[in-house]
DNA sequence: TTTTTATTTGCAATTTAGTTGCATTTAATT
DNA sequence: AATTAAATGCAACTAAATTGCAAATAAAAA
């Protein structure tokens, strides 16, 4: 993982720090949506909270983490690691999923949006489907 | 307006207060998504805020308000006024537009989500499209 | 109409989320 | 090894949202 973070920065020609592997590197195990909170949690405060946020909005501006859309009141981000979220076309049609039970959010690759009819007039530039459920874990 | 708002809250078992009233009538008036500041903006200061917050909160407890997915750092929340999310059979399934260039986000009423294929083992309870692009006023 | 009562409101204080400025440190280049 | 632009850490700050409690009030009962 770490290997792979490092490429991925090389790539997005930012600086290989200890942090940006760091968060990277938990962004691509961890499956699933993560918050500043989350990352500060599992940091155990090693981290500078101030340098968190600028990693994550360095991230965001270069295209490696996209916002994920929640309503729980603070925000929500994502690596899309598969083909349609590469370095240099990053998709912004995304779907993700909300498990009500776990409250985790995953990035449901290979899940297209479908186009959706829109009034007269309106152009659209980028789609956002948040599906609220339960899991299967929290199926059984 | 107000005749509505006063015969929603009876609806909902809610009683009728100014502040309900008032803040129920702007939003059905209003064709967009509101956020608490937009809120303590028009009306001026003449409401707490905390009591703002909590007209708000009742209001989606009851039904009457739906939070609406949106990245900017704010919540905000919209009543549904079409058939679909009438009083008695809240509707979860939603479609906001929002502009980016004046940024306001508008509900999609009669927009339908389509089925999206999950994972097995996956339930959907509901689904949030939030579409972005230009409106037709700011495309003109 | 007045009394009662549970709900709602307003205020103060607090928590949580996110940003800005600046001095220090460090990754990558020369 | 020296240079330099970018990244980090700290302190202070702004913004968003919540909590507790006393005072006010809508709606029901007398």
């Amino acid at each position: 993982m770490k290997i792979i973070a490092e490429k991925i920065l090389k790539e997005h020609k930012l600086r290989n720090t200890p942090i940006r592997i760091a968060v990277l590197s938990y962004f691509k195990e961890s499956n699933s949506a993560l918050s500043h909170a989350n990352l500060e949690q599992y940091f155990n405060n090693q981290f500078d909270r101030v340098t968190l946020y600028r990693t994550i909005n360095s991230f965001i501006e270069n295209g490696i983490l996209h916002k994920v859309l929640d309503d729980s009141g603070s925000a929500k981000y994502a690596v899309c690691n598969d083909d349609h979220c590469e370095v240099h076309q990053h998709n912004d049609n995304h779907v993700h999923f909300k498990c009500t039970i776990c409250s985790k959010i995953e990035c449901l690759h290979h899940a297209q949006i479908p186009k959706v009819k829109v009034p007269m007039g309106y152009t659209i530039n980028a789609a956002n489907l948040l599906l609220e459920g339960i899991c299967s874990k929290c199926n059984n």
